[in-house]
DNA sequence: ACTTGGCACTCGTTTGGCGTGAGTGCCAGC
DNA sequence: GCTGGCACTCACGCCAAACGAGTGCCAAGT
């Protein structure tokens, strides 16, 4: 067939564009794969994927190169993904296994997504919206003020001190903390402003300034910031693409600094078994358009509760990165339901 | 004098490199700083400076770059720190105000030292061994389960979740939970080991297996890895150095990667009120060598409690940059005491 | 209707030579 | 000890020529 062949064209020239990082010719490309024909056929098959706006050449006289739409291409029709090699799974869930804490296991994730897809990687930490009240602590720090310690199920802690401007007891103390628990605990996130709303009218009227402080505190603590920690890893990747890197990672690197760009990437992943690629200039971030993005979520029990994922150069090898992300995803959700 | 004027040429050396980015010749010298010589009485000064090994020449027939000596000599003897101008204390405090806890004192912090210097900077964490215990819970997550949640006086909050293998009654949580908090709580971190030492033994013989758990647990939390964390930032600043960039970036992003240098690194500046500056070779960390650290202690009441500081280039503007790094211990110090 | 070999053409890259100028080192004179 | 003068050195920029990888097109073959 011949539209057969064009595609195995267009793939072979992102395969091969991608382990050279070089415009790749019609010689070349006979050469390398045995696709059967002469060169002057694949010249032919170049001149119609070139139109149709797959691939491009950088110059006259020189090769081609996939453009974002010839990549689009391949990774929706022509790639398979690569599973990771056993022993690389097993090294995974034994290095995630040693974690101590919530901390140590985004830590890890990152490091081990940035080391296995040589990439630049993200994890975003368990979205609070999501997960629900494990316990709710309040500490005197001295007689004014408070320390409010806020525990998810996923292990994620938030803390807030209130300087509250009028002394409190011990008791008074222990009995909001006492009450708060009993409406709180165990809902979610979300549900915890409807759960102490009203409140503060179980208590005395002298009382109320006081618990109305550590309620505005509690309000704040699980609807402000609730998504807005990412780790980040691998960012030496960006470096080394080559001698002569057509990567600029000046904004590459200043677009990494806006946690509020990344959240909105990350939060873009929709579906928990999917692995979502986005291409070059499909991103919607300025500075990540010579990027892609392969992202998915990752969850704890049958809850989606955050992303991760990986940003490289548009030239990267996604059969297997996407394995990889899909795998690293996989083994996040099993630890954090371990927990 | 003539040592003096030797020393007049060498700042002047720096000074213009540092804000050219290129070798500066003696004509060059006499026409932007009144040295009230002639250039070739400069060119000896120079080749005496060349002879001292303060300052190099590129090739031939360029003009001179200072050297890490060169740069050594200036900090030490020629620079006089250039303090901030009020507003942008004013910012720095004002912005540091904001922060809500002590995890976004640190992303503050390292934001606000990134934009002032336009370098990469660190911040380390409140180290857990100088700082004490404020308090201390257990909570029960299921029969057998418990997390062990450690709040230090800096605001920081360590956890763990710890499995016993046998059911552990809430009473007894409770209990267990009341001495622990008896013995350890506005301890020192580095005084909990010995604080619980033959701390099961007030238990009845059938608890003390549970009790050993937790007390494990709660010497790892102090012990293990006391100092762990550093934040980052500001890495795009690494990138725009002029556009031919003699600084290789891949060693320092890989160098930042690695948590025990940094670590090493910030744990060497000693004195709280001193700023430590360390120039390009006189760096332990090989990835640095073509970079200086500038770092300085940060305190919380009397107690320097971990290090904050930047890395960049070596031709940097070092007056400018110390004045920056010691304003922002200075500002954080002052935060983290009024939590 | 495809495929193929041939061929002219394009154009980026490399190479080598040359002139320019910034900057130096040295020296003789003040 | 400072200064002006002078010869010398090289990196850099420029230009032209040679090179060659790769293309597009065409006419012939299957």
């Amino acid at each position: 067939m011949l539209e057969d062949r064009r595609l195995a064209v267009l793939r072979a020239i992102v395969e091969d564009y991608v382990s050279t990082h070089e415009p790749v010719g019609s010689k070349a490309l006979v050469e390398r794969h045995n696709l059967g024909v002469s060169p002057a056929t694949i010249r032919n098959d170049m001149a119609a994927l070139e139109d149709e706006g797959f691939i491009a050449q950088p110059h006259t006289s020189a090769g081609r190169i996939p453009t974002d739409l010839g990549y689009r291409m391949f990774v929706d029709r022509l790639a398979t993904v690569k599973p990771l090699s056993s022993a690389e799974r097993r090294a995974i869930q034994t290095f995630l296994e040693d974690a101590v804490d919530l901390d140590d296991v985004m830590v890890r994730t990152v490091r081990l997504l940035a080391q296995v897809t040589q990439q630049v990687a993200l994890v975003q930490y368990p979205s609070m919206q999501r997960s629900s009240v494990r316990h709710v602590e309040l500490l005197g720090l001295s007689t004014t003020r408070v320390m409010l310690v806020l525990i998810a199920d996923t292990g994620r802690v938030e803390q807030r001190t209130i300087e509250l401007g009028m002394p409190i007891s011990p008791e008074m103390l222990a009995d909001v903390r006492a009450r708060l628990m009993g409406e709180v605990s165990g809902k979610s996130f979300s549900a915890v402003p409807e759960a102490i709303e009203g409140f503060i009218n179980h208590f005395a009227p002298e009382a109320r300034p006081l618990v109305a402080s550590v309620v505005a505190i509690l309000l704040d603590a699980v609807t402000e910031r609730p998504d807005e920690r990412i780790v980040i890893g691998g960012t030496s990747h960006l470096a080394g693409y080559g001698d002569a890197f057509p990567l600029q990672i000046r904004p590459v690197l200043e677009a990494l600094e806006e946690q509020v760009v990344l959240l909105r990437l990350l939060g873009e992943a929709t579906s928990p078994d999917t692995v979502t690629v986005r291409i070059g200039a499909e991103n919607p971030v300025e500075g990540l358009a010579a990027t892609s993005l392969v992202t998915t979520r990752y969850s704890r029990g049958d809850q989606a509760v955050a992303s991760l994922g990986i940003v490289g150069p548009t030239r990267m090898d996604y059969p297997g990165t996407i394995g990889a992300v899909q795998a690293v995803a996989q083994y996040v959700s099993r630890i954090l339901d371990g927990q």
